[in-house]
DNA sequence: AAAGCGCTGATTGTATCCAATTGGTTATTT
DNA sequence: AAATAACCAATTGGATACAATCAGCGCTTT
């Protein structure tokens, strides 16, 4: 009943973009799109307008649809508002969060720490974050924080792939701050210990602007 | 050359749901549109997923399209994101802001006052608050502020239907103190007032839950 | 030789037709 | 009489065909 074919074809797409099978700045035909999945254009067109709200795809009236690019000041940006956003979502989240999910959330810490590659490491840690704000109930605030997860998704990938032991020990730490916050249901300190987190990767990102090159 | 079918589609239905000619709820048949606009059906199908995209309308699979409603607790968490934002926005902006700018500002303070029917105060008041963000490169973050303004628009209609000259009074000395800030480029200043107007907004609102009835 | 013009191929945008789904209504059954 | 099942009208979803638009390229012209 949920699965309509401009739902599943954004889907499929959705996933190529966040494992970086599609990189940003790649043009997207319709034509390709729709033989490839086996469907319509019409559909594929829905599907790009979909992702085009998503932020993940920008479309150009009479010339076509791009895997969507975000400029050294967009990142910054982004970092900026999930230092905003993200401890309020936290807090909303954190009463209603089970106990179970705790748990998740702590085995998750130690998942992190022993995750030897990077897609592993990424695929880890974008499930902490969101997982500690699965309390929230579902809306506008959770869809923007998740639509700035998945745009910056291909610029975590490529910041994850230079980071070094040193760095790695202080996100560890951070994310063991943020749970034992949690953990004593302290929202407070939750918030501010993800404020922090967030602000010292954008921060320490910024010092990274070959990424943008 | 910017003009394309479904956004001219979409701009008139956006401005209709703005204006209060759609309200909340309100089912949109897509032949309806097409006729009333004189396109076609398809430029109104993409019209509407671009508007869904705006959170203006809310799309059901083989059902059709409606006008978006917030319940009371989704027009709450919009002002609890519009005080994390909208200060940001605003520091970000400051810097470059223009003196023209800024009188207008000033000039747009002296009409609120002055403002007699509803739907002038409306419009003046948007107008202040998002000229205040014009220095602002456009960006993820102008896009959220707006889709909030957009969104809201109808509960701000209904809200200032019952204000009285007591909270009427109240929010023009917090735009005076927002502009003040402003016209002294002080950042930190005009943040706090910013945010001090929207949470008192907030809390005011929550007092009036029949307007979710 | 450089600049401007117009052509051509490819790609997107629009319209029309047909299929699929939905919700309500009616008739039948218990 | 109430509940259920099947039918039907209305509306949306998808596919195909056609029109409009754009980018690149070669030609003409100065």
């Amino acid at each position: 009943m949920a699965s309509t074919s401009p739902i599943r074809v954004a889907e499929v797409l959705r996933e190529e973009i966040l494992n970086g099978t599609l990189l940003p700045g790649e043009r997207l035909r319709q034509e390709d799109i729709a033989a490839r999945l086996g469907a319509s254009r019409q559909p594929v067109r829905d599907a790009l307008r979909l992702l085009e709200g998503d932020g993940l795809v920008t479309l150009v009236a009479n010339s076509g649809a791009w895997v969507s690019k975000l400029s050294e000041r967009e990142c910054d940006e982004a970092y900026l508002v999930r230092e905003r956003l993200e401890p309020l979502l936290l807090s909303q989240s954190l009463p209603n969060l089970t106990a179970d999910q705790v748990a998740r959330l702590a085995h998750l810490v130690d998942e992190i720490e022993a995750s030897g590659d990077i897609e592993t490491f990424l695929r880890l840690d974008r499930e902490f974050h969101l997982l500690c704000y699965a309390g929230a109930q579902s809306g506008m605030l959770s869809e923007f924080v998740e639509r700035i997860w998945n745009t910056t998704q291909h610029y975590r990938r490529a910041f994850a792939k230079l980071s070094n032991p040193a760095t790695s020990e202080i996100t560890h730490m951070e994310h063991r701050l943020i749970l034992d916050a949690i953990t004593r249901r302290d929202s407070v300190q939750a918030e501010r210990a993800l404020e922090g987190h967030i602000r010292r990767t954008r921060v320490t990102l910024a010092e990274h602007k070959e990424l943008f090159s």
